[in-house]
DNA sequence: GGCATAAAAGCAAATAATTTGCGTTTATGC
DNA sequence: GCATAAACGCAAATTATTTGCTTTTATGCC
């Protein structure tokens, strides 16, 4: 990722970037994204356009950092008791913010970008979500699938639908995560009472 | 998505967008992704830019038209005799194709497009591919899994993986194609012998 | 704390890409 | 064939991008 810690977090450089970014999702609120270019974030984020484009190249990568840093889950997954019942909650919570317009066109721009290492963060993300959702179940003794099992049955499918079709219902979420957890004890799971 | 069927399909046009689509496959064996701007393009196409400017709108609309004509299967999948080998080795090749470099920029081009009916119709190629294997097993009497199930447990995985992490080797592949399989005979199905 | 160093930013000129108005070519339907 | 309008070509105007150079300012060392 450019323009991202590594060189200089000191004072001005920080400011700059935090200008930067903050320009972009303040336009990004109020005009259609064909019509942002680094010449109007510049203006607004007070900022001379070749800095920009010296920091982060071209605009994809710019718009990657700033989706990057927007798709970091800023909480936990919500606690319900049980693993299964939390997996439903953040993939329903999950599907939908990602389905969002706003959820599309991050996705989109992390993806554009050349730059694949904002995807693999994203990734990451998601996997450590889960993983702490696969803890605690573990830490009540419950049996619960890999990480990477659920990111096969449950997160690609959604975010596969998403990207080349429709975004999946709660139902079909709720499917999927059905699926998932038929990996623990493959005939004695039933639908959630 | 712009420039395709639907205008002027007689002489001249088709003769531009063949030109076009040619130039841009050309010009892709021979440079870097981002050095292939719009007026480079028509250089080689031996068109004005403005033409490429009016019907394709800008360079991601025009690299999306081109990836969907490319991704376009040219061939049914093979028949091995049984619908589980056909699955496994369409998926394998499928897997091969989209994670070579060729294969991930034409996904990474039409995703990146606005027009989001490019990836809806790459989805559908998949989906028919599928549907062949499927009523070919059915008519054989075999079981097989819905196009529908395939897609969430096979192709989700395999396409995820390939744009947010490391491309799934063909282990995980056949792992994949066995948990899709086991949607038919919950218990009874085993390993591939 | 002050000073040397170099990274990052600003500025402005040069280059390249994009848009646009208008005239010309050429499919298409009658 | 002929009228019509879509699509193209051309060139001027606009806008974005690159680049060389100067100035500002973090950072490490004494």
């Amino acid at each position: 990722m450019a323009g991202r810690e590594g060189l200089r977090p000191g004072g001005r450089s920080a400011r700059v970037q935090a200008s930067v970014h903050g320009a972009v999702q303040a336009l990004m609120t109020r005009m259609e994204r064909g019509d942002i270019t680094i010449p109007v974030i510049a203006a607004e984020a007070g900022v001379t356009p070749s800095t920009i484009y010296r920091r982060w190249g071209d605009i994809q990568e710019l718009l990657a950092d700033v989706a990057v840093e927007r798709l970091k889950p800023d909480m936990e997954p919500v606690a319900t008791g049980n693993g299964r019942e939390d997996l439903l909650a953040w993939a329903e919570q999950y599907a939908e913010e990602m389905s969002s317009k706003p959820g599309r066109e991050m996705i989109r721009d992390v993806l554009a970008a050349q730059d694949g290492s904002g995807a693999y963060q994203c990734c990451n993300f998601t996997k450590q979500q889960i993983e702490v959702i696969a803890e605690r179940a573990k830490g009540r003794g419950e049996a619960f699938p890999d990480v990477d099992a659920i990111m096969d049955r449950v997160v690609s499918p959604i975010m596969y639908r998403i990207l080349f079709g429709e975004a999946p219902d709660a139902a079909h979420v709720a499917r999927l995560v059905s699926g998932a957890m038929e990996l623990i004890s493959p005939a004695l799971v039933g639908e959630p009472a």
